[in-house]
RNA sequence: GGGAGCAUAGCUCAGCUGGGAGAGCAUCUGCCUUACAAGCAGAGGGUCAUAGGUUCGAGCCCUAUUGUUCCCACCA
């Protein structure tokens, strides 16, 4: 191991020969057999292609921060890694890289279209993993499993069948999302609405009789080809006497009914609605009511079918055209006005998505939700922050059955298999199936699971499932979910519903819910705007400490947060402070050092730096058990950097300049609370901590083995820390009165000190030398007052004798603002002392608190008027 | 239309169960003090969106309003 840190902090230097290190030494490993209590975080199998975004780099590094943090703290931890799955956007990706030889996935056939998925998916999925490594992820990686693998299909086949025989799956006819572009299903959550100037066509359809006309008003004319019917409101008065008339259908001649439906919205338009069962999912849901025909008009990629010779072949918006001249010239069209409606679109290539009647597999959803429902009122399950419960119960209250097929190839294949025959289904493991009434073969479905479905069983699929294996028996159910609040609806619902469902039991208990990243200007990161960040650049910028030290920064769970280089480079910057105070440390430690504990006899100051350490140590156990990761790294940067860099490591620097025993003591406890900041930050920062530990122990251990600090009873010592506070203030203070002077460090001068508690300050003579620039210090009262300048702490007074400097109007000036501040601090605690209800109401502990503020004030009060009057002579 | 979040220093955001408003960056002043200029020591800067209410006490709790973001549903 190297025994020395270089010069500059440089983490290209170390984190890869860190990573294997870990790697190789098995540290990432879960044992099942352990009897330590078990952790396990699922993690979401990233839905990506190819590149890493900021959300996942957030998603795993809040998880390895938790898992870390209960390794260390006594618990067998263990991911439960996933690397990809299979999505719309995978097959996207595969089917653009043929296009651009040529080939589409008709010309090779399903099962080279899924040998070629297989490679792209092991160039990609193994970029991934490299990138979770890059990121310090201590993720056991030879658990590593795909969504696709033997294991998963096998329990996803086992649901699927399950479902069915329960008669929780069933096979029907829906109107779905169709892309005319994509040729596929998609579900609603892959529709993405947008506003789009439009048309609103006024049409006139005349009644059979000859008794006029009825007017509606439609945006989409050329559905009219497949209209059924047009529907009134029953209660609507205008048009009670035409309900049950018949009406022809302008252009197609069909006669259509005039049908009552509390459907239709009186207020709008004018009241009546084209009813086109095949083309709108409201209006087949009208039509299944009123046993209307179902009448399909456009073929699958959004053209007009051939019953209609004037249109068929034409784009769905060619024909439309050509509808619309077609009625104007047949006196079918009142009027057209400009109306802007929202269009869904089809999330990946932006075509209009195409609402369209087709069979397809469903999940009755409103059983099954309902254990899952309970699960979290019951407060089994856990959201943190807890109000995304509401977010959750009202998809979960509102939840319509989950259509789950999709038009794709590289998917896990639906287990369903007709027979061309006789129509008889079946659903089966096997890969074949003979039909059982009439023996032929049977066809399977081609037709792939929705992601979600197979992603909804990962709680438990890669841990072995239906097998019962220790590592299930062992680590399901998990503990923690990380993941964004834009997936809730997707993926933890329906992990809930799956494990309820066959495990009997929830599939984690808290569910950890973090914000999106944002780019600088507050902006959604998305490829589509090319304003993603890439995190591997980040990491080659900065480290993997830095990025992950931002991440956690600031972050409150549930809240979004902006992604800028500033924020990563302040990360880097506390990394670099970090590095040198360890350098410091070992450049000042004696050959053959060793520090097991904290040295017998510490000073005021070791005592000081100690028991705040040990209330760190109390209060980021507490912080981490909350999940305020953020809280908790704030508090390790202050520790970190303004006591025990800006002071502490100060205050060393003449003990150990000086020697003996008191710098002995001074190194043992450098080292002692540098160790434990160390172990504290290293859940948030595992490269730098664990790099800084090898060479401080001489690579004797590991960090990310050690035990994690917690408070310690022993180590709090409240009389000594109050004490070298005193000493803290006074330094301040003419640090302060310095400064405002621009007195620069080189000018030095004795400081008298005039206080009770002279032993206090005698014990910190060479820190005012060393930090406020003092030639010395005196209790004397040799001096001069109205040549010195003043400075004022509730518990001493120090004059600074620097005559020729000093400005006594404005030294005068300076104490009167003193004056005034500490006026305004007695006033307002007296005032709150001498109120009533206060002393009544108010916990005595605080009331006691104020009191003591108010003494210490006056104290200060009387201190600065002696002052001024000094001055004033 | 239903639901939720956010509004705090010039900027980005913390502020845990109510008890004298915080950090980073930026600005200004003085420092190359032998770990660190990616640094050190200081300073300035806020009517905590607005209006009410509860309370001895409100950035925090309640009500309304305004602005903003997101989710769900619907828009013939």
């Amino acid at each position: 191991m190297k025994k020395e840190l270089s010069k500059v902090y440089e983490p290209k230097e170390f984190e890869d020969r860190i990573y294997k290190m870990w790697l190789d030494g098995g540290y990432f490993k879960a044992d099942v057999n352990s009897k330590k209590p078990p952790y396990s975080i699922v993690i979401p199998p990233p839905n990506i292609t190819g590149q890493l975004h900021m959300g996942h780099a957030l998603d795993n590094t809040l998880q390895d921060i938790l898992i870390r943090y209960k390794r260390m703290s006594g618990y067998e931890a263990l991911w439960v890694p996933g690397t990809d799955h299979a999505s719309i956007a995978t097959e996207a990706k595969i089917v653009e890289a043929m296009r651009k030889e040529g080939i589409t996935k008709d010309d090779i056939g399903r099962d080279k279209f899924l040998e070629r998925a297989w490679d792209w998916k092991k160039q990609y999925g193994g970029r991934i993993v490299e990138q979770l490594k890059k990121l310090g992820t201590s993720c056991d990686w030879s658990r590593e499993r795909f969504t696709m693998d033997e294991g998963c299909s096998k329990a996803v086949k086992e649901v699927f069948i399950n479902y069915y025989n329960k008669g929780l799956i069933y096979r029907g006819e829906r109107i779905i999302n169709w892309c005319p572009h994509c040729l596929t299903s998609i579900s609603n959550a892959e529709v993405n609405y947008e506003d789009q100037a439009g048309h609103f066509w006024h049409l006139k359809y005349p009644l059979k009789d000859g008794s006029g006309f009825v007017e509606l008003a439609t945006t989409r004319p050329e559905t009219l080809l497949g209209d059924t019917a047009v529907a009134v409101n029953p209660k609507d008065e205008r048009y009670k006497d035409i309900v049950g008339k018949m009406l022809i259908l302008p252009l197609v001649g069909r006669e259509i009914p005039v049908v009552a439906d509390s459907y239709v919205d009186m207020e709008f338009g004018t009241g009546v609605v084209k009813i086109t069962p095949a083309h709108d999912p409201n209006d087949f849901e009208v039509g299944k009511r009123h046993d209307l025909p179902v009448i399909n008009v456009l073929t699958e990629d959004a053209k007009i079918v051939d019953d209609y010779p004037a249109y068929a072949g034409m784009d769905r918006y060619e024909a439309r055209k050509k509808i619309v001249e077609d009625l104007e010239a047949g006196g079918f069209l009142a009027y057209t006005e400009e109306h802007d409606h929202n269009v869904g679109t089809c999330y990946r290539c932006g075509t209009t998505v195409e609402p369209r009647v087709s069979l397809q597999w469903f999940v009755k959803m409103d059983e099954l939700a309902k254990p899952a429902i309970k699960a979290v009122e019951s407060g089994d399950i856990k959201f943190v922050p807890e109000r995304f419960d509401k977010n959750y119960f009202n998809w979960m209250n509102d939840i319509r059955d989950w259509c789950i097929s999709r038009q794709l190839w590289w998917g896990h294949r639906i287990p369903a298999f007709y027979c061309d025959d006789c129509g008889e289904t079946v659903v089966t493991k096997e890969a074949t199936a003979v039909c059982p009434k009439c023996g032929k073969p049977m066809r399977q479905d081609p037709d792939t699971l929705d992601t979600w479905f197979s992603s909804a069983l990962w709680p438990f699929s890669v841990m072995g499932w239906p097998e019962k294996t220790p590592e299930l028996e062992k680590f399901f159910p998990t503990n923690t979910l990380v993941t964004g609040y834009d997936i809730i609806t997707f993926w933890v619902s329906r992990m809930i519903v799956a494990s309820e469902e066959y495990m009997k039991q929830k599939p984690f208990s808290t569910i950890l819910i973090h914000g999106l990243v944002r780019d600088a200007n507050g902006l959604k990161m998305s490829k589509s705007l090319g304003n993603g960040i890439d995190p591997l650049e980040v990491i080659d910028n900065y480290g993997a400490d830095a990025l992950r030290f931002m991440l956690a920064t600031g972050n409150a769970p549930g809240n979004d947060m902006r992604y800028s280089d500033d924020k990563v480079k302040a990360s880097r910057n506390f990394a670099n402070k970090l590095w040198n105070a360890s350098r410091f440390i070992m450049m000042n430690l004696p050959d053959g050092f060793k520090c097991d504990g904290l040295p017998e006899s510490l000073a005021n100051e070791d005592k000081w730096v100690v028991s705040k350490f040990n209330r760190l140590a109390k209060e980021v156990n507490e912080n981490l058990d909350k999940f305020e990761l953020g809280v908790a790294v704030a508090k390790l940067y202050d520790f970190i950097w303004d006591i025990y860099c800006d002071w502490y490591i100060e205050l060393t620097k003449p003990r150990i300049a000086a020697g003996g025993e008191s710098a002995a003591a001074a190194q043992g406890v450098l080292v002692w609370v540098m160790k434990g900041m160390l172990k504290l930050l290293h859940p948030f920062m595992p490269y730098i901590t664990e790099e800084i530990w090898q060479v401080l122990t001489d690579g004797e251990s590991v960090i990310m083995v050690q035990d994690f600090p917690v408070y310690d009873e022993a180590l709090d010592f409240a009389k000594e820390e109050a004490d070298f506070e005193k000493i803290k203030a006074a330094i301040s203070a003419v640090r302060n009165v310095r400064g405002s002077m621009n007195v620069p460090p080189s000018v030095k001068a004795k400081i008298f000190i005039e206080t009770d508690e002279k032993d206090v300050f005698e014990s910190g003579a060479m820190f005012f030398e060393r930090l406020a620039s003092a030639s010395g210090i005196s209790f004397d009262s040799g001096f001069d007052a109205k040549e010195c300048a003043a400075a004022v702490t509730d518990s001493a007074r120090l004059f600074i004798p620097l005559s020729e400097i000093i400005d006594r109007d404005k030294e005068l000036a300076r104490l009167e603002k003193e004056k005034k501040a500490a006026q305004k601090d007695i006033d307002f605690l007296s005032g709150k002392l001498s109120n009533q209800g206060f002393l009544a109401k108010a916990p005595e502990k605080l009331i006691n608190e104020q009191k003591e503020k108010l003494a210490k004030a006056k104290e200060k009060m009387a201190k600065i008027e002696q002052s001024i009057a000094a001055l004033a002579k």
